[in-house]
DNA sequence: CTCAATGTAAAACGATCACTTTACTTGTGC
DNA sequence: GCACAAGTAAAGTGATCGTTTTACATTGAG
């Protein structure tokens, strides 16, 4: 594998497990099998490791949503992504409160992911009613919020209360 | 002020602003005005002030909500609780997952909030119903919990969106 | 008046922080 | 066969971490 693949990887299992402030740049290196000064070449700095390790955490999670059409599609990724990499609340938003919204290029990646998340959670709003319906794809967006939340402390089921929520809503606005 | 209350207040407030790991006792004593021979004479250690903080706000957290008897007062609670102390997620999952669920004092006191938040959403759901409804209260959880965290990127104009959602749910139970 | 409690300031603790530097080993391409 | 890019190990940077200690001031009760 290649190394800066590694490195990030490792890092976003870290940053998640740990805390980004909690994991030191000691154990970093270590756990990636590489020195401190080829991690310094590649990313320059921890904040902009971390930026990276967001970035690509974003174009992850947004590919396993890409081939959903339907709420019933989109909590079954949401179920899926839980399973395989756990659920300890949204990375973006911690990343974002443990930098005290001081970072930059941390805030913008949250950012970016919120409006991603958002828009496809709008289209596929729009495939499954076939129309526009903000105020419908918002209240999803608070389910998926909410979901991703709870489901660290109530597990994965928490999903499934999502989905039904999300059912009766779209019922209700198409009836 | 008593010494203790300012100390745990300034506590709260920069743990909540800046992150748990990322705030140094040197800040927060200077933030408090007392000796750090002082701070570790009240709470013993850095972890267990944290623990001490998350119960303070659940307590206070709680009473906010506690004359509440309907959906209606609860998300207008919570408008009122983001106004006050701002939005930036739950201070007892970002606890949780900084300290990488290694802290027992710190697991314990996220898990004592959330049971009790669910508890109470349980009695407003039943207020407002007239009858006990699990899923209901689940789902309404999710929107508290979901508009907690949206309300960090997206305003507190998430907290209405939660309220018409919780209602909707509300009358489809109902009717 | 004095003892004990409660506070302060400030230094010291060893560990660890993010990051840089020095010195050396590998291939790989020309 | 040699230069160069890309990696390593390891020491060093000064700062800061959470915590303890030393030495002293204030205050209220008996």
């Amino acid at each position: 594998m290649d190394i800066r693949t590694r490195l990030i990887d490792t890092a976003e299992q870290l940053f998640d497990r740990h805390g980004f402030t909690a994991t030191g740049m000691d154990r970093l290196t270590h756990s990636a099998g590489i020195s401190s000064r080829t991690l310094y070449k590649h990313v320059g700095s921890k904040n902009r490791l971390l930026a990276i390790v967001l970035d690509e955490r974003d174009r992850r999670f947004m590919r396993s949503l890409a081939s959903a059409v339907s709420v019933d599609e989109l909590f079954g990724a949401l179920g899926v992504w839980f399973a395989d990499q756990g659920a300890r609340g949204c990375l973006f938003l911690r990343s974002w409160a443990e930098t005290g919204g001081d970072v930059p290029e941390v805030v913008e990646a949250m950012e970016r992911h919120k409006a991603r998340l958002r828009q496809r959670i709008e289209e596929i709003v729009e495939a499954e009613t076939g129309r526009r319906d903000d105020e419908l794809a918002d209240s999803i967006l608070l389910l998926v919020e909410g979901a991703t939340h709870a489901a660290t402390y109530r597990g994965r089921a928490t999903v499934d209360v999502a989905l039904r929520a999300a059912r009766r809503l779209i019922d209700g606005a198409r009836g």
